[in-house]
Parts: C-alpha cells; sequence; structure tokens
DNA sequence: TTGAATCGTAACAGTGAAAGTTACGAACAA
DNA sequence: TTGTTCGTAACTTTCACTGTTACGATTCAA
C-alpha cells in the first residue's frame, strides 16, 4: 500500500466496515487492498491509537470502528495516519546565516501553511457517512437489482 | 539537493545572481548548494525553459536572469522546477468499479485542489525582490559595518 | 587552429525511505 | 490444548531520486 494512498484506502476500509457484521481481520483486509496482514496492522495501529478503531486477538477477534460513521471525517482519518509531511517541498538549511536563505525559508514555509490549513479545513468536511450514503445512492441508480444495504458487500464481500 | 527544497536553494541562487556581475556557472552553484554541477544543469534547465534564465557555453559562459527580480515570483520558480505533486497523499485506483472508493477518491482530490489553490496564491505573492530588498534591511540592521550591496556578497562570495 | 572553459545529456551507481516479508510471541475462544 | 488473530522486531525488496562519471558540442581567446 503505498503512502500516499492510505488516506483513500483507510478511508474505504472504514466505510465497508461499518457495513459488515463482525470484526474484520488484517488478512481480509490485506487482500482487499492487495497487500500484507503486517502492513494493515502497522497502519490500523495509527487508527486505534487515536480511537477510531479498536482490535483483538484470537478467533472471531480483528478490528471494529468505535463510532458511527457520522462522527468519522477524512481529517480524523488523516490526521490518525500520522503523515509525517503531506508536503513534497520544504525549506533549506544549507546557510544558517543567509538572510535570504532565511526570507525564502520562511516564504515557502508560509505558503505551505497556508495550504495546509486549506487541505485540512477541506477534509474535515467529508463525514464518511457522506461518502456511504452517496455510494448507496450511485449504486441504487446504476443497479437494476435495486439498492443493496452496503455498495459492493451485497454477498459480504469486500471491495 | 534534495528534491523538496530546491525551490528554496534556487530562489536563494536566482537573488544572489541578480546582485554578481557576470554569469554564474554551474560549478559556482554547485559549490553553494554542496552538490554536483550535473543537479545544478539538470535543476536549471527547467529554469530555462520557462524563460527565467539563459545559459551559455564556453568560457565566461554559465546561467544569467533574463529578468529583474521585480518580476520574478517563487509562484514562476516552483512551476519552472516542474514538481511531480506537490502532495505526499493522493487517491488510490484498486477498485475502479466501486462507488465507495470513487467517493473517497474524490473527496480527497478535491481537498487537494483546494489546497492546491491556496499554495500558488501565497508562492504568487511573494516576488524575489521583496526577498532581496528584506534581506538587504535585515543585514544592515545586523550588520556594524553598514549596508551590502547584497547580503552575503560583499566580497563576491556566495552563501 | 588549438586548447581551455562550459553547458548538455546519457548512463550508471549510490542512497534512503517506505513497503513487503518472515518469524515468533502474546492473547483469546472453543 | 489448539487454532486464530493481533503485536512487533528484524530483515529484504523496491523505487525514486540524487550523485557521479564520461563524453560530446559550443564558445572564446591566443
Amino acid at each position: 500500500m503505498s503512502r500516499d494512498s492510505r488516506l483513500a484506502r483507510m478511508a474505504h476500509v472504514l466505510v465497508h466496515m461499518a457495513c459488515n457484521h463482525g470484526a474484520a481481520t488484517s488478512d481480509v483486509i490485506a487482500r482487499m487492498l492487495s497487500t500484507n496482514p503486517v502492513v494493515v496492522r502497522r497502519t490500523m495501529a495509527g487508527l486505534r491509537d487515536r480511537g477510531i478503531v479498536t482490535s483483538e486477538k484470537g478467533p472471531r477477534g480483528g478490528w471494529r470502528l468505535t463510532r458511527p460513521l457520522e462522527e468519522l471525517t477524512l481529517l480524523d482519518v488523516h490526521r490518525a495516519l500520522e503523515t509525517v509531511s503531506v508536503f513534497t517541498i520544504g525549506p533549506t538549511a544549507d546557510h544558517p546565516e543567509c538572510p535570504v536563505e532565511h526570507l525564502a525559508n520562511q516564504a515557502i514555509v508560509g505558503a505551505l501553511a497556508q495550504a495546509g490549513t486549506a487541505l485540512e479545513a477541506a477534509l474535515a468536511q467529508v463525514r464518511l457517512s457522506d461518502i456511504l450514503a452517496e455510494g448507496q445512492a450511485l449504486r441504487a441508480a446504476r443497479d437494476a437489482d435495486g439498492p443493496h444495504v452496503c455498495p459492493n458487500t451485497a454477498r459480504g464481500a469486500w471491495s
């Protein structure tokens, strides 16, 4: 699972988890994401530390949501993933004594801060329940069989 | 020169270039940035393609600014560097047919677009001439010898 | 015309961060 | 007790990017 797609993939997983009874094992999630159970555990650990999910060991164990999707935004998930930096660009530190470098750094850091604020504001406006509801609507409109309880999981399949 | 610091470093270089007579060779710039002349050429090539600098071969050749710093913003430099993506996060493409994934992607791409717009707006407001002027002011206030023509380049040194 | 300086660029090596993998211990339920 | 599942350390693999080498093309000056 590439680092830059963790937010999208975890959001996807959480929505489907809300539609399925019982816990989702790391193994099942890993197959859904074409990756390894250990990678799933590493990633989900951040969500657990933030109180978004809980984990249980042993048979019938796995991962469970702790709250309804109405109380979860993309920003919550994003923060739980503890991305080191959202940006690929940043300041430099070659000539700490040079006022030119210092001012250039300052301008760049300021611009990134503004962008970061805009990003968080936008992510905070998206609840996972919105994604589920719109997904169900899309599915209902598209599917001749009528609406399912959960998109793509009518027969318990994860996709 | 790490990818994420190219904007800061190139802005720094351009400001100093504006203060020095003659062309700056890739070799001199490379020493300033503690990197390799080939890396400098690769990076400056983007600025040349955007018409920000010109290059000349042969003795006394090197890199020259094509316009005054008043007509150059951080956004101009940023665009010239052709950064693949400013963000470390992005959408996924695992389940193209799943409406949940599609909507999550859409929300994330939308949030990133808003952040990108904010970033570009902030970078566009910073002219390189502002950085030079403020740098000179800082230097003058700090330096007992009084103001220099160019910060850190009183004796032609690049720093 | 020759030679030094300089950019242009291809090709390859080196680096580093993150994902993927293996292995094994701990907890839990039947 | 046995099988399931998470927790985590340790290692390998991968990938993108920088760094490096090499060589050709161009330009200037003697």
